[in-house]
DNA sequence: TAGATTGTTAATCGATTAACAATC
DNA sequence: TAGATTGTTAATCGATTAACAATC
């Protein structure tokens, strides 16, 4: 392993997730001890590289039997924080907004949803599972006083930039941001912004499939 | 621009996205005419790299006065099929697949859900939106008859496997995934998979805030 | 022991950035 | 015209893969 604090290279961040899942699929199947060449091969990536991301992690293989399969989830996990709970709050009580909210496995991973907002008098005050719908208002108040980390901008694309900024300035560090739309953060705000990017997914879905079937008849013809 | 066929490389496809909202904001704020340095700055890139990008597209600058939004809105918005209409089908109207179905967002981007599914007894028959939720069984005979494209999983990561297989074998050409776990598709069944990652990204940004909390402790004691 | 598998170094590959001649 | 901006080539940077000595 390499010294504790330093960052992960980017694309390394993005599998751990993977390779968590994996582990855990694993010890829900009895199996001990997991070699790099396995786990490539359930996740569609070179042994090379399990082996290089897995170094940078608080954990050693050993030589013919691979990496503990409780040991990897436990490192993994601490690495993703997934031990800690990190306290969220959505903003945007419309189909998405609500749905995350009610979402169970947030809970089961760490993320704690602790308040909803949304700036239609017609809601607010509705309750959604435990929570009630609050006025926009209340956000930097709730921010304050539980803690809040994180925040996710479920409302429509136009207003995402501005709820982005009430959020930042309100506290939170972090935001996740489900609209279709990029979000500028001013550099005096320092909060970390990650898109969902759904629909952007889905537009690489329909791109990827049009260009295999293109690839395809292109291959038939030759 | 290259080849109309080649394949774009794959960080290319994933900033395509970026590149049309803004040329959307764009036309919406009346504006003709962009230059890379511009988009770069709305979108935190080089103005070297937008220039590579867009360099791939049936596009051609002007010098001293840099790219006509219109038709930058109207290239961007073809390459990624934002013109077709792409048939979707979800399966699983929990909270999430209930909340994808009533999007608005998908259908004025070319992403048509035609049908919702779910093995529940319960569920089966109730009505969302202007969908009526049908049983698993139908699933093969809708994606045929419908000519469905993509398959979206929202269903529990324990069934997300099982889901992916029965849509590929049903014919869809793409899945989304929004389970919080990795889809092993087998060789034989060609269809393409994207993770939404909706988990993993509240992952990415928990892991993203430590560190930069971490940065900022280091770099007040020296 | 023999052979499988790690950890790590070096080679390759690909993406981003810099630089600059062409040009409007 | 002068100067801003493109399109493209070359340089840099970083990530992935290959290779292999160490080792259990």
């Amino acid at each position: 392993m390499r010294s504790r604090d330093s960052k992960l290279p980017f694309p390394v961040i993005r599998r751990l997730p993977k390779y968590l899942t994996h582990a855990r699929e694993l010890i829900r199947a009895n199996v001990d001890w997991i070699s790099s060449r396995s786990v490539a091969d359930a996740l569609g990536l070179t042994s090379s590289t399990v082996r290089q991301d897995l170094s940078h992690l608080d954990l050693t293989g050993v030589s013919k039997r691979g990496y503990e399969v409780v040991r990897l989830e436990r490192v993994l996990a601490e690495e993703l924080g997934a031990e800690t709970e990190h306290r969220c709050v959505i903003v945007g009580a419309g189909n998405l907004g609500c749905a995350l909210a009610l979402q169970g496995d947030f809970i089961t991973h760490g993320f704690d949803v602790c308040a909803i907002f949304d700036n239609n008098p017609e809601v607010i005050g509705t309750r959604v599972g435990r929570l009630t719908i609050r006025p926009m208002e209340a956000l930097r108040r709730v921010v304050r006083s539980r803690k809040v980390e994180i925040g996710i901008i479920a409302v429509p694309a136009l207003v995402a930039q501005t709820v982005a900024l009430q959020l930042a300035e309100a506290g939170v560090k972090g935001l996740l941001n489900l609209a279709y739309v990029h979000i500028r953060m001013p550099a005096d705000l320092d909060a970390v912004v990650v898109d969902a990017r759904i629909l952007a997914s889905l537009q690489e879905l329909a791109y990827s499939i049009r260009k295999r079937a293109a690839g395809a008849r292109a291959a038939s013809k030759t």
